[in-house]
DNA sequence: GCAACAATGAAACTATTGTTTCACAATTAT
DNA sequence: ATAATTGTGAAACAATAGTTTCATTGTTGC
């Protein structure tokens, strides 16, 4: 159920006054009944004038009541296309213990890296060493993974970029990508439609895919990918956890550091003396 | 979902008039809106005039309109006694050098989180609940972990940005700072000298630190910080490990969730409703 | 063709909803 | 305390929704 209205009231809730509040909460708690109810009823049900009613919607940067009907209209639109369908709405506990997350973790980190099969890491590692260049690509949230992977990367090899770290430049960083160039690729579901294109002119260009995902998005992962290296995930909340993407990610810095050797090495320790040279600790 | 108002216009249907018909069509085809539009809005959208919507409904059997959008509620409020939210219930899937990093990992996120003060994590959790807003940084390779922590708190909360997202703007940032604002601090050896004059300021705006850290580097990140949340980061190459400090993240968003209870999940909702919308798959 | 009648929309009318004004209460600053 | 500011509901007001009236149109039966 999706509304700004919602977004608005949570982000301003600490400033507004008292009788607002009780609206907002009302709203809060029984997001529909903006689209069925009139602003003269909420104020009813909320124990205030229709005066302060009003006010509020006004506060919150509407003109008036009817943009916000029209705006919660809309929205239940995109968002129910089939109007009130099925709600198995169990509440997703999101209180657990430091135990409990970690025995998940622990799950995911042990189950993960007992299936992955070293040989497809080895294959991965030599893409990498074999590539001219090296593109990481993670979109959403597993952008930051992505940058972490590249810098890790950068300090064992050259040239390893980034993919469309400009928003828009996706159509200039394509055209510099050549052929047995590597991209690594990090994404977990949701994954973002834009990613097709994107994969459709890695295919034409020859790069060499590697990709770290989710053991579900294995097998369609499979289909544009040269190596895949499926993680578990799992997580009570949040979305997937990240964690063990993580780890898969170093697990394969260390693979490609064996496997590159000396020259790895050396590069690593070049870069530490230029960040002693610029004054890091 | 069989509304009485359904069963009565197909019982009749054919004995409708014609202008009638099209409003019977209208209503048969897109039930929910007699829940939403006013009759006016109705008959626009079938073509006829309100006048003989008001009839129409009449003829049907009903007073006036109003009794026929208080029935419509009614019969909806039996059958989705909680509306529709959608709960995005996440899939629960529950060599030599994959050996040793597997064991390596596991080592380092028991350690941690057995020595993990539940206490200092809940207060965390409620200082960023207080905070009007939170700022997250991680220098050199802690800022894919700091981006990382970002996405999954602003997911949970408003007003969550990372600190000098561009290069040359920590003077800018920093001024936008206030007092009981958080920041989210990752930070690993080799800690950059930078970090210095920002904390200073820090202090004195009166922010609230929360630091992620090392078991080494914790007693110094007392000294400034709040809430210190040291972790096992133990490597054998490549410089430490971030994914004890990732999981620990991922531990405190899950803490501040339950924390903020109601108000976060809905946010979380929102946002992949959002998302939905922007045509994500 | 032409009554008789049903269906319809425009417009008058009524009821309701939503906004604004204003007086007063509550809070905050002085 | 007292003044200034802010929040509030009652009521005046404006806008809109819903109903009814009435003139017009079109149809049916002769």
């Amino acid at each position: 159920m999706a509304s700004r209205l919602v977004l608005r009231i949570q982000e301003r809730y600490q400033r507004l006054t008292a009788g607002e509040q009780k609206l907002a909460q009302l709203i809060l708690d029984r997001q529909d009944d903006i689209l069925t109810h009139s602003a003269t009823e909420i104020a009813e049900m909320a124990g205030v004038s229709k005066a302060t009613a009003a006010r509020f919607f006004q506060h919150l940067g509407y003109a008036d009541f009817n943009e916000v009907k029209l705006q919660a209209r809309e929205e239940r639109n995109r968002t129910e296309p089939y109007g009130y369908s099925v709600t198995r709405s169990e509440q997703v506990a999101l209180g657990r213990t430091i135990g409990a997350h970690l025995e998940l973790e622990l799950k995911n980190l042990t189950k993960t890296f007992e299936e992955m099969r070293s040989d497809k890491v080895r294959q991965a590692a030599e893409l990498i060493g074999a590539a001219p260049k090296v593109w990481v690509l993670g979109l959403g949230v597993e952008e930051g993974v992505a940058r972490y992977a590249r810098l890790v990367f950068s300090r064992l090899r050259h040239s390893v970029m980034i993919l469309g770290i400009n928003q828009g430049s996706w159509a200039e960083d394509l055209a510099m990508t050549g052929p047995k160039d590597v991209l690594l690729l990090v994404t977990l579901p949701p994954h973002q439609p834009i990613l097709k294109p994107i994969l459709s002119h890695a295919a034409t260009s020859r790069l060499n895919i590697i990709t770290i995902t989710d053991r579900n998005s294995m097998l369609e992962a499979q289909r544009y990918s040269n190596v895949v290296l499926p993680c578990h995930v799992a997580s009570f909340a949040l979305g997937p956890s990240h964690t063990t993407i993580l780890s898969t990610v170093r697990l394969l810095a260390l693979t490609y550091a064996a496997h590159a050797g000396r020259s790895a090495q050396q590069r690593a320790e070049i870069i530490s003396a230029i960040h002693e040279e610029l004054g890091d600790l």
